[in-house]
This record gives C-alpha cells, sequence and structure tokens, in this order.
DNA sequence: ACAAAAGTGTTAAAGCTACACCCATGA
DNA sequence: TCATGGGTGTAGCTTTAACACTTTTGT
C-alpha cells in the first residue's frame, strides 16, 4: 500500500480455558496469579497478544509455555470486550478452548504470572479473577454444542480408550446419563472406530477392549458433507 | 483496584456482516471504499471501536448508523487477527452478524468511509477489501449452522409471511431445495407458527395463508432445552 | 464365590424421505 | 381458460429410546 503504516499499541490478550479428562471427570486448567490485580485468585491463563504475533499463533504460544504441548486442536469461541472487564485499561480478549491428554507425568509450567496450575474439576470452580467465569461458561457452552457434530472427544482421551471411557466422557461433557446399549451402537454405527487386538490392562474386573479412533476413516465418511470443511466449519 | 490504571489505544475494530432477504435471495450490505486503503473496493462496513465503547454497543452503533435501525438481533462470531490483516496496522477485527427485514423504503446512510451501500446477493459477491471475503465466509457458515437450532430465519422476513417464503429463505440459506410437504409438516409440527385470518394480497394467483412466529410459544415450548438459555446459547 | 464392570438384541415409537395431484385466483 | 403458485397424505425406511441379563476377570 502507498500509505504510511500506523502503530497501535496492542491492547488484545488471550484466554485459554483447557480441558482435560481424567478420573471420569471434565476438568479445566487453572493458575494462581501471584500479582495483583487478582493476586491469588484462580484464573484461566492468558497473556497479551504480542505485537507481531497472530491471535491463533499467540494462544499456542500461551497453551505451549504453560503445558509444553504444541499442535493441540484449539478453537477461538468468543471474544470479550467489556469496557471494564479489566483494571488495568481497555483490554479485549479473545477466547479459545484447547483439549488435551491428561498425563500425570506431564510438568506444568506456570509461567509468567502464576505460582502454579492445577486442573479443577469444572463441577466445582470457584469464582475466577476478572470475567473468567463468564469465559468458562461461554466456553464450556460452545465444547458441548460442538461435541454434537464433531468428534472432538478423541482429542481428551488416550490414544487407545475403552468405549465406557468414551460413554463417561460423553456423560462428563453432557451432563447427563447415557444408555450403554445405545450408545455403543451408535458410536461403533459411525464406522471410525478401530478396534484393537488389545485390552485393558491392570484392572481388577474384566478386562474392555480397547479402541482408537481412525481420522482416516473419519475423514472419508464425512468429507464434503454439507460442503463443510471438516477441519474449519 | 490499587493500582493505576493503564491507558492503551484501541486497536481493534468491529466488521458486520448485515444479511437481508429479498427476491427470493440472500443478499448482504457491503459498502463501497471511498478512501484508501481499498479505495473502491467494496467492503464490510465496519468501524474502529471508540475507546469507551464495549464491543458489542460498537456493533450496534455501526449497524444504526448505517440502516438507521436498533435493537437487532446481532451476534458475534469469530474474530480475526492475522498480523498482517490490515496496511495501516495491527488492527484486529471482531465480527458480528445481523440479520434485517429488508425495506425497499429505508434509506440506507453509508457513513464516513463510504460511498454508498448496496445489497448483493451472497451467491454473486466480487472480491472484498482486507479480509472480508473470508470474514464472509465465515459468517455465513456459522449462520447456516445456527439456523438448524435457532429461530432466525424469522428476524429476517416481514412480519407476516407465507410458507413459501420461509422455505425459499431455508434454501437460500442452507443452499438447496426442500420438499414442500415436509417442510410445511415439519415447520407447523413445532408449533410457535400463529395461522393468522389474513392472506397475501396483491399476487397474481391463488393467495397463500399469512403466519407469523410466535416468540411467547417458542420460548415456552423450547425453555431450558438441554439448559441453554435461548437467547445467548 | 463374589464383586465389578463388560458385553450384548429386541421392540415400539417417532421422525424422515420420497412422491403427484387438485384447488383457487387473477389476468 | 389458462398460468401460477397454494395446499394436501401416505407408505417405507431410518433412527431413537427403553429396557435386563449373562459373561469375564481378579481378589
Amino acid at each position: 500500500m502507498e500509505e504510511k503504516l500506523v502503530k497501535f499499541e496492542s491492547a488484545f490478550s488471550i484466554d485459554c480455558v483447557i480441558f482435560g479428562f481424567e478420573a471420569g471427570e471434565l476438568k479445566i486448567l487453572l493458575i494462581e496469579r501471584k500479582d495483583n490485580p487478582f493476586k491469588d485468585w484462580l484464573a484461566l491463563p492468558g497473556d497479551l497478544v504480542k505485537n507481531h504475533e497472530g491471535i491463533e499463533e499467540s494462544a499456542e504460544r500461551i497453551l505451549y509455555e504453560l503445558t509444553g504441548l504444541r499442535d493441540l486442536h484449539m478453537e477461538q469461541f468468543h471474544t470479550f470486550g467489556d469496557v471494564n472487564r479489566h483494571p488495568r485499561g481497555r483490554i479485549i480478549t479473545v477466547a479459545y478452548y484447547a483439549l488435551i491428554r491428561i498425563d500425570g507425568q506431564r510438568e506444568l509450567k506456570p509461567g509468567n504470572f502464576a505460582k502454579k496450575a492445577l486442573w479443577h474439576s469444572v463441577n466445582d470452580l470457584p469464582k475466577l479473577a476478572y470475567d473468567h467465569t463468564e469465559i468458562f461458561k461461554t466456553g464450556f457452552t460452545k465444547l458441548r454444542r460442538r461435541l454434537s457434530y464433531q468428534p472432538i472427544a478423541y482429542e481428551l482421551l488416550p490414544e487407545k480408550f475403552t468405549l465406557t471411557q468414551l460413554q463417561q466422557l460423553y456423560e462428563a461433557i453432557l451432563n447427563k446419563k447415557l444408555d450403554k446399549r445405545n450408545f455403543r451402537k451408535k458410536m461403533l454405527s459411525y464406522g471410525f472406530l478401530k478396534e484393537l487386538d488389545e485390552k485393558q490392562k491392570n484392572v481388577s474386573f474384566r478386562a474392555a477392549k480397547l479402541y482408537k479412533f481412525d481420522r482416516r476413516k473419519y475423514s472419508k465418511i464425512f468429507q464434503n458433507e454439507l460442503g463443510v470443511d471438516i477441519d474449519n466449519p
């Protein structure tokens, strides 16, 4: 373009609702803030977007800094821009959710603003800093809706999982009981679950068959359904 | 809070995809830019968010300045924040769509950046300024999805409408033909369409019955379905 | 042997799809 | 009287919902 560039100072941030599934419960990752404002409160992980950083890029950076994980499914779900949402000035925030496999071994690195990062059950959250409670609720609603038309559950489960685990996850997200037989029938009918020659180990009862999600088959089955790009609908 | 406020300069804007339905076609409102960058290009109506203006408020202001309409259904659908999306600097934009009843009489006031505002069929759009083509496409996809679980069609039709008009609108949004009998059966089965004692006028064929959308009945029927707030799902 | 979860079918109801003709009206 | 869209029913198929017992395994 022929005109000079105008330089603005960034005034936007990213906040992330990071979902995980553990012990039959849906959880999110929260940090405990070490500085004001909201010192000692729990908050969603987030940061200002840097000047030469796209917002997707920024969301991925924040997640990486906290969890050491890259290339996860992140999805922007809403932008919050009330004038007074941030006590330090006019900062609007773009909210993303991420789905990750909780791995007890992985060490979480809380980063600059946080004392520690911990998993909290979505059913038992305290009041969060800023407008983060509202952000969480909006994100959870979007996740729930998305579950009905996208195979996102598999991002939260280990690579190999049992049908009961899958069902528990659906129940945790949808917050209702499902019928075991109907659930299995339906999931298997889609044809994108691959039954493995393996079973659960170290359980004190009959071991269940393990399955994995076959992304190839999924894409083949649902490609161009309504002309919608499956990875960006 | 005890600390001093930090003042940022705003660097975000709103862009609006304004849908209307006319002559059996789904249309959007575009402005022709009168200044650089993108002088003479078509663009979505948009503006910078003012310093003391919430983003919803800003979206409503922009729509009002352009159309003279207030209190319309506006829905935020995505935020676009590529580093280079705007030639003048780092400006991220929050995109909204609005649904309006096209009224041939209403005068559109294009505002500061625009020479004129005109309706364009969604099936025949030229390349738009900035990343507005992408913004439009994303918005259209979200609109289409939303149609399947929210009664948004009624925002686009006149208060009194025929079932054929309703069907044409669905066909325009979903971009496919629907079966007349099945469509009517289904719409009427919901129970929130009120049949009026009135018929179409000034048509050169058998006049069709007029219906209107009964928002009260709708709310009663669908309240708390899955615990989701119907106006903010 | 018992506790715990795995695994498995059938039936009825509801919803969806496909399909074609007569009717009312104004020109 | 003709052209135009308005208005209507049925049958087959698919999908969903409700429902309970036997099997396997480890302790």
